[in-house]
RNA sequence: GCGGCUAUGGCGAAGAUGGUUAACGCACCGGAUUGUGGCUCCGGCACUCAAGGGUUCGAAUCUCUUUAGUCGCCCCA
């Protein structure tokens, strides 16, 4: 027997439903704020993603799924969805051709070799969005408040942002000095990773988990006293533009994130208890104002975030019930009727009306069956007696009711039920057309 | 890359200290009930316990290896 590559999953046909209901809800909520769907290949060069994500972070050292295809070209499968993004935009000339900012949403399959755990697979879906070419912190806020809509709008409530800068270049850049200049006596009480992260990305320290009650890394200079007055008065706004909303955050000076791209803002959005473990970060995102630039494009100021979808499924408390059902179940006694049937399932269907036939069922029982696992609510019976009338037997299902039609009335009669189902309607028993 | 746990019919699972017909529930199939199902009753459904090796008179039970799943670490959405 085959079975799935590790880190895959199949979505069957309840959870698939389930995942589609969440995509098209994100796909509207991103719209009232003015974001426009793009498709990006999954596909991608190395190059691309090699040099977005950064060769030192741990994505590209040692999760992309690369290889080389049959015509000697290094690939890649998408990590993440803001390199091929950001790639379209500048090979399509978006920022001239489109006005600025680009506000566009995407979602899809994302690739990564790790080892799977609850909330974390290799082959993985997000969604997300990246606004293009703004520098205002207004719209970093925006981008938070989107984010933070969306939790809302799935009745998630038991989340916080962690929020921090990165600054500006020249704030990075002297805070950068800072820290190698505070560690660099102090290699020797760290974890083999963060000697190596002294060298390649010293920021990556703080967030180091092993080192994480280290008294030396508690004592490390903060980015805070390193931020250039222009990062400092933008971040201030962003601040002060989510506390206008009530978008509730904090300040967490270790948040540093792993994709070597950020600068400026970046944030996360965690869960308050621990129903998705350590893996509590649902979405995530921040400013990354070089990468158009990285990438051989002109400097754009962006920011983005992405959704991890399968923490949402996850976590999501839905009332929406996901099983399957069909409108009727067409019940054919005998050959004729069976293919008076045939034709007359063919008339329901293209007027709208979903229903079923079971071809193979030899006996009433297994017609039955056939319905109840189609969760119909009509049940149209018809054989000899009623094909030489033109007629049909319907059992309504919700009424319980029981009766004989003529085969043209089958429609409206249906739609009639449809729009009652008020069993003790005053008015007509259930049959008046009245909405309830 | 590292660590914990798990692996019994289509599914969920019982199976102290190894002992010889592998519980039970669900699903499924057949019948009571060949133009009316859902309830009920009766009957059927694992020469076999992830795979391979070892210990033993005897292994689903002990041991080793492999594989798979799962959870956690690292990291990330």
């Amino acid at each position: 027997m085959f079975t799935k590559v590790k880190g895959t999953y199949d979505l069957l046909p309840k959870d698939a439903k389930k995942l589609s209901h969440i995509e098209n809800y994100l796909k509207e909520v991103a719209s009232l704020y003015g974001y426009q769907e793009i498709r990006v290949p999954i596909l991608a060069s190395s190059d691309l993603i090699h040099r977005s994500t950064g060769e030192s972070s741990d994505i590209v050292s040692k999760e992309t799924y690369d290889f080389i295809d049959r015509g000697d070209r290094p690939m890649t499968l998408r990590p993440e969805g803001t390199a091929p993004v950001i790639r379209a935009i500048i090979e399509n000339k978006m920022y001239a051709n489109y006005p600025l900012p680009l506000k566009l949403f995407y979602y899809g399959d994302m690739f990564r070799y790790e080892r799977p755990q609850k909330g974390r697979f290799r082959e993985f879906r997000q969604f997300g969005v990246e606004v293009v070419g703004t520098n205002s912190p207004y719209m970093d806020a925006e981008v938070i408040t989107l984010a933070s809509t969306i939790f809302n709008s799935l009745r998630i409530n038991n989340y916080y942002v962690r929020l921090n800068t990165l600054g500006d270049d020249e704030s990075r850049t002297n805070y950068r000095n800072a820290l190698k200049e505070y560690f660099k006596d102090k290699l020797d009480s760290l974890c083999a990773d963060c000697k190596r992260r002294y060298e390649t990305n010293p920021l990556r320290i703080l967030d180091c988990k092993a080192d994480k009650d280290n008294e030396v890394l508690l004592n490390a200079p903060k980015i805070s006293d390193y931020l250039s007055d222009n990062s400092k008065a933008e971040f201030e706004l962003v601040k002060s533009y989510l506390d206008t909303l009530k978008i509730p955050y904090v300040i967490d000076e270790q948040l540093v994130r792993g994709l070597d791209y950020y600068t400026n803002t970046i944030f996360e959005f965690v869960l308050k208890d621990n129903t998705l473990g350590q893996s509590g970060t649902i979405c995530a995102g921040g400013r990354y104002n070089k990468l158009t630039k990285d990438l051989d494009g002109p400097e754009l100021g962006s920011i983005g975030f992405a959704f991890g979808l399968e923490r949402l499924m996850e976590i999501i408390d839905e009332r929406v019930d996901y099983s399957h059902k069909l409108f009727c179940q067409l019940i054919p006694i005998g050959l004729n009727a069976k293919i008076n049937m045939i034709k007359l399932m063919q008339i329901l269907r293209v007027s709208g009306f979903s229903c079923d036939m079971n071809y193979e069922a030899n006996s009433l029982k297994g017609h039955f069956k056939s319905s109840e696992n189609n969760n119909v609510r009509f049940i149209l019976i018809q054989g000899d007696e009623e094909l030489a009338t033109h007629s049909i037997k319907i059992k309504d299902k919700i009424q319980n009711t029981e009766e004989i039609i003529s085969e043209e009335d089958l429609m409206d009669y249906m739609i009639k039920r449809l729009r009652c189902s008020n069993k003790s309607c005053e008015n007509c028993e259930g049959d008046c057309g009245n909405e309830n």
